[in-house]
DNA sequence: GAAACACATCAATCAGAATTGATACGGAGA
DNA sequence: TCTCCGTATCAATTCTGATTGATGTGTTTC
């Protein structure tokens, strides 16, 4: 198997996981530090099931972790998966003075 | 109309926009250089409805341009787009030495 | 202008993801 | 132990987005 595929299938399903609305708001309001869920909850008027479906999906994609503490369950963000992230997105963008490839010559397809 | 509000909408376009795996290898492809249709079309061996539908999302998020050049269209990332979804995993991102937010007192929702 | 080509769009279908309501689980306090 | 509370999970439904096949549009070449 290979290696650096099975790390885009990583990396996407993160952007998966954040290219939602709630989760994209999660990842936000976790921007400043961990929350519990009741808190969560309050702030994105959520049910509290969807809730829970949606911070499994960002959990299982690696973009948050949760801490147990008594009967509250806190999540945080995982600073590396936002790194690599930013990595891709880094490595994708065209250099400043970057200039498209020459056209190829012959018919654009064979 | 809260300008922040569009903005984060524009945003959030864009991540779902990277945030499937066909786009997401054209982003990648596409980050070779610019690419003509039919050239993405054999390197993803993909229908050409289904390629067109897709570079449309990718366009209408903003995420590429395109340019017309004869009978072909050659597809090109939008650097801007790409660094502010970066900036925004930034943002995001915790500092190194952040420290979670310091529980509240009394019960964790009232 | 006719034919061939590159690409876009449309309508119908299909698939996967999100929502909802009910139920289960685990910890804390009485 | 019984009960309450915070959270997770499950099954059913609903919604949204992707795929497919056919057709339309603009361009080149003859």
């Amino acid at each position: 198997m290979n290696e650096t595929l099975l790390q885009n299938e990583a990396l996407l399903q993160r952007f998966q996981a954040v290219a939602e609305e709630t989760r994209f708001r999660i990842v936000q309001l976790l921007a400043g530090g961990e929350r519990c869920v009741c808190e969560l909850q309050a702030e994105l008027e959520a049910a509290q099931s969807r809730l829970s479906f949606h911070l499994k999906k960002l959990k299982d994609a690696g973009v948050v972790s949760d801490r147990r503490d008594g009967r509250w369950v806190h999540y945080s963000l995982v600073p590396g998966a936002l790194e690599e992230m930013r990595a891709f997105l880094g490595e994708v963008k065209p250099e400043e003075g970057w200039k498209p490839l020459a056209p190829r010559d012959g018919p654009c397809c064979s």
